[in-house]
DNA sequence: CTTGCATTCTAACAAATGTTTGGTTGTGAA
DNA sequence: TTCACAACCAAACATTTGTTAGAATGCAAG
């Protein structure tokens, strides 16, 4: 409700306001890290860098609790400005849901390159799993936890796309060799709600995240020759 | 954004609307199934029946999703009328959630009398808490995932009250006589992880309850002798 | 009937929300 | 210089939000 501080002052006359304090850093260069070639791709650049702020808010606040204005201030714009570059706070929300699964789909295949054991494969895609879940910072992170809070419009959306996503798992464990009477339906349904709400239960500096991938393995692992 | 479908007409003067129309069911009787001895015990009965609506609806939209007026409509009331009842949203939200905390810990602990069998005890609590997780009607329900989109001050107490419930699982865990290069607090934390997001993977009609707290078991069981 | 009390309604409030419209700026091409 | 256009701001809009204040309602006790 109080989220953010006040100046403490002004409290009258909302609309005579004269710019320049409260964008918090509007006007300056875009400070990307790099040199900054300053001729191309300038264009959909400025597009991407909003789609990251914008997952990270939502990975760490969820849909509902993150604002346009929230997303437009930490771009250094203001809330209308934002809509040269979005439809609407769904579509972006639905666009960085389909990004972030397609990057994760093709991280994890790319970490399973190699590899032949379907114990081995597993723990990989496990790894890869939990490094995508745990950093929020870039534009790998599905939201595929919390649709609760999601409107029902862009569920819908969503739910289709996870089950696409977790075709890569269903097929890891179609190869495993286990026991008859464990249902391998809800072997990976476990498996994967275990790693999609990473961010909900891991603490930093306890266990590393190979650590974990090879400590879930361990549970996981069963009837293996 | 448009979930109620207005009755298509008089979109003008919206503060003349003489009731009876809006509520949806207001001044009937309370509606209980008792036949209510009508001297007593009607003072915290409502009360109570506003809890469980506000948990049911906190529990399937999350909390943000969830407005007051959503909450006073099922109740039968308008929405400032809430306000006799409770003393603000955050505060309803934590005595939910205690309550169900409460309620959990003892359904739970009854669960695990008279069995001594450290995996059979184990094997109940899972049962109990899945029960516990899929029935979002009464409750006893704890909305322990989802934590992201609840105010930074609601946030803190809920964790607090959260740590204290698992205390249970702890023991649980403790009992078991895993391997040793398996992680205790992993273990648990997983093992819980998974059934706190129950409700967001399971599908009505496959598995019973009691199947998947086989199934669970069946893959977290280790080193048994 | 009157009084008191519990419960709900009526009506508004301020703030926050997603979104739109029209203007302003800078920059590169002509 | 002029032109065009991409990117942003300024200002508002209509809703929805949590919350409050005061007036009605009904019911039980006196």
């Amino acid at each position: 409700m109080k989220r953010s501080a006040l100046p403490a002052a002004a409290p009258k006359s909302p609309r005579t306001r004269h710019a320049k304090d409260a964008p918090a850093r509007a006007r300056t260069q875009p400070e990307s890290g790099k040199p900054r070639p300053p001729g191309q791709e300038e264009q959909a650049d400025r597009r991407h860098e909003i789609l990251e702020i914008a997952a990270e808010l939502f990975a760490e606040r969820g849909y509902r609790a993150t604002s346009i204005r929230d997303i437009a201030e930490r771009a250094g714009l203001l809330a209308g400005s934002l809509y040269y570059h979005i439809r609407s706070k769904e579509a972006l929300f639905v666009e960085i849901h389909n990004t972030a699964l397609a990057a994760a789909a093709t991280r994890i295949t790319n970490a399973l390159e190699g590899l032949t054991d379907p114990w081995a494969r597993l723990q990989a895609a496990c790894l890869e799993m939990l490094e995508i879940q745990l950093n929020s910072g870039s534009l790998t992170l599905p939201i595929m936890n919390n649709l609760r809070s999601v409107p029902d419009t862009v569920r819908d959306v969503l739910i289709q796309q996870r089950d696409d996503f977790e075709k890569i798992f269903r097929e890891l464990v179609a190869d495993l060799p286990l026991d008859g009477d464990i249902d391998k339906n809800l072997y990976r349904i476990l498996l994967l709600s275990l790693l999609n709400s990473a961010d909900g239960w891991f603490r930093e500096g306890r266990l590393s995240r190979a650590d974990i991938a090879a400590q879930i393995l361990r549970i996981f692992r069963h009837q293996q020759s």
